[in-house]
DNA sequence: GATGAATGAGCGTTCATTCAT
DNA sequence: GATGAATGAACGCTCATTCAT
């Protein structure tokens, strides 16, 4: 690595490592108290700055809330697409899909909580249209999936798939707001303890 | 309308019906906004009056909040512990329960919806001490419920009880941000699928 | 008194003694807490009845103060006039003077703090214009009796004239402040103190 | 200006300087509307700003006038309490304290004004416990020296004490309502022409 | 005479944002 | 990169006032 390469880093790299820090700080707290109820002064504060030098890095609050968002979701749908690709077999890819989602809220859980709870806010502004996008491509994802499912034998026959579509949608996602990193429970193991309530609920089974 | 009707109309039961008439338009759109990026200027444009009007009628937006809150939650226990009281097979409690719990989303859909968006923070201040108790509350008795129904076979004997705890709660109360009263699927179907997903899972059933 | 005579004694009297009743309870209040700062309410709430209702005896909160204040002005000036014409003397005019305001004191208490609280405000407004033409009566009035007591040998020679009216007509004022009608002091006791300490001083004298 | 006098001058000194500035401004319209009565958009329009802009500068309009009165009482206390040290006599000490309390009325002509009309409403708040504390120091200063006054000779053995008290502090403090600084009086005559009258009274000695 | 419900203006305050330094 | 001071719009709320009943 030459010098000049170097020196390229420590500015454009540098820059973006400093981003990534301060939306770290923003998620978490807009995670915390909510997007509407976060003053940016809260924000700052934690970054240990000014409210007025943020916008040294960033053009506004909804941006930071932009940038926090489409980062969350293109990497989500980068794992969800490999494993769409991957797996072909409904149950499997829906094993599998579960367990993503679980680790995306091990990683980026403030994103997710965000992502949950302002969503339907944020999608009303033309710049959040991808959150709707989104939204669409989620349930196209899961109910071809479950419809796939049925019609392979791998589901209940009698699954109700708009339904079971929501159940699963917002089963996963919800735990997000209670989830810890680090914690009891490792983001695999709720998963895999999740995905058999899931698959064969919580009565005991036959065997 | 005859004095009679009038008479027993006026003061007291007029009153109640209004303020019950503005909360139920204050819970519309606290649900659909979020709590604090609702202004009370919408609410009152909502109900056809000035901001300043509804000074009349409520202390505060916090109060208002405060009664929608609190009367759901009033409502809800009366019905679970009415539950608890008459069903002690704890397979027949669950159901019952979870019934319960759609039934109040039929009828109290916006109050759902702000009890599980902002409950988290209205509860610190102290005027909703009563958020957390009955956070408390619920958790004693699903908890309660789930481990009786392990020990007595009703459950699987290797169900993780705080964790199935968390997807019983999360499971229901979520799905108040997209069921629409008076749609296609009553609550007492929504129930009863959820029901089934729960206790025999999406998976085909040995039967 | 002829019962024709007592019911226009029962309409307009009775109305008189409602308005001097509430005006005594709106006085007492604008007093104590000011008058910018006391609302409507309050008075209303004294009063037992509501803001609303208040109206019905007043045009606005404004003309309740000027009621309150025209009342008291048109009985001190009464008796100050009486005095001006009995009392050639100006030392004891001056003595009858200071006795005068300290049972105008006794009497309206509430008026004179209103009076000297309020009036530098509320004398802005051209409906109070005769709160300034008292002042400058007034000033008029102690200024030529000084200045009539210094030729005539009643009051020290080297007197400051403009600074000694001051100080009467603020000395006697502010007690208003402090002072408790039916408490340790009578009005008189505490006028002839006064009248004491503003003759001969509060050194020893000679004597 | 030289950079040497710009980096002396700059943040905390000038942040002291400006919030000082400000403070008379609000102290001025204080004064001369009434606390209540004054508007923070009055006070921000003297200063050429905007409402907003004052919350910058300070936290509430309370703040303001807590800042306002307790620089003045500190600035008060210091003054009577060194004379209080130096003079042992009476009647010296009557006369510097009633000179300290006239260039006190000179240096802060409106927070006197300020104390003076709104100490009693304010004093309610815990925040301003330190005004009701000070009038409680002032009594007993003043009873103190007038009892020990009394006793040496110094004043007339007929005193009503707690009586003089109240004409002291009061005729003092009044004057702030009329005394111009800068205009024909200065604090000083003012102060003697007030203790000769307050000392031998109005009407001639024998001397 | 009084109530109950509302109006409309304005208040103290907050906050995202801007910009000269 | 960051600060300090300000803007301007909006917010929750208050209050004198009105008026049909």
């Amino acid at each position: 690595m030459s010098p000049r390469r170097r020196d390229a880093d420590s500015t454009a790299a540098a820059r973006t490592r400093r981003r990534a820090e301060l939306l770290g700080i923003a998620a978490d707290i807009f995670a915390e108290r909510g997007y509407a109820a976060t003053t940016i002064r809260e924000v700052a504060d934690a970054a240990g700055m000014l409210a007025g030098s943020l916008y040294y890095h960033f053009d506004s609050k909804e941006s930071m809330a932009d940038e926090i968002l489409s980062t969350f979701l293109t990497e989500l749908w980068e794992s969800y697409d490999r494993i769409l690709q991957e797996k072909h077999d409904p149950r499997q890819a829906l094993e599998a899909l579960i367990a993503a989602s679980f680790t995306a809220i091990d990683r980026h859980r403030p994103a997710v909580v965000l992502y949950q709870n302002e969503s339907k806010h944020l999608g009303q502004s033309p710049r959040f249209a991808y959150l709707d996008a989104s939204h669409v491509r989620f349930r196209d994802m899961w109910v071809g999936l479950l419809e796939r499912g049925v019609r392979e034998g791998a589901f209940r026959s009698d699954l109700d798939v708009p339904l079971a579509y929501r159940f699963l949608r917002d089963t996963v996602w919800v735990a997000a707001n209670w989830y810890t990193p680090g914690g009891r429970l490792t983001a695999d193991t709720v998963a895999r303890t999740y995905l058999t309530m899931i698959l064969e609920g919580i009565q005991p089974g036959p065997s």
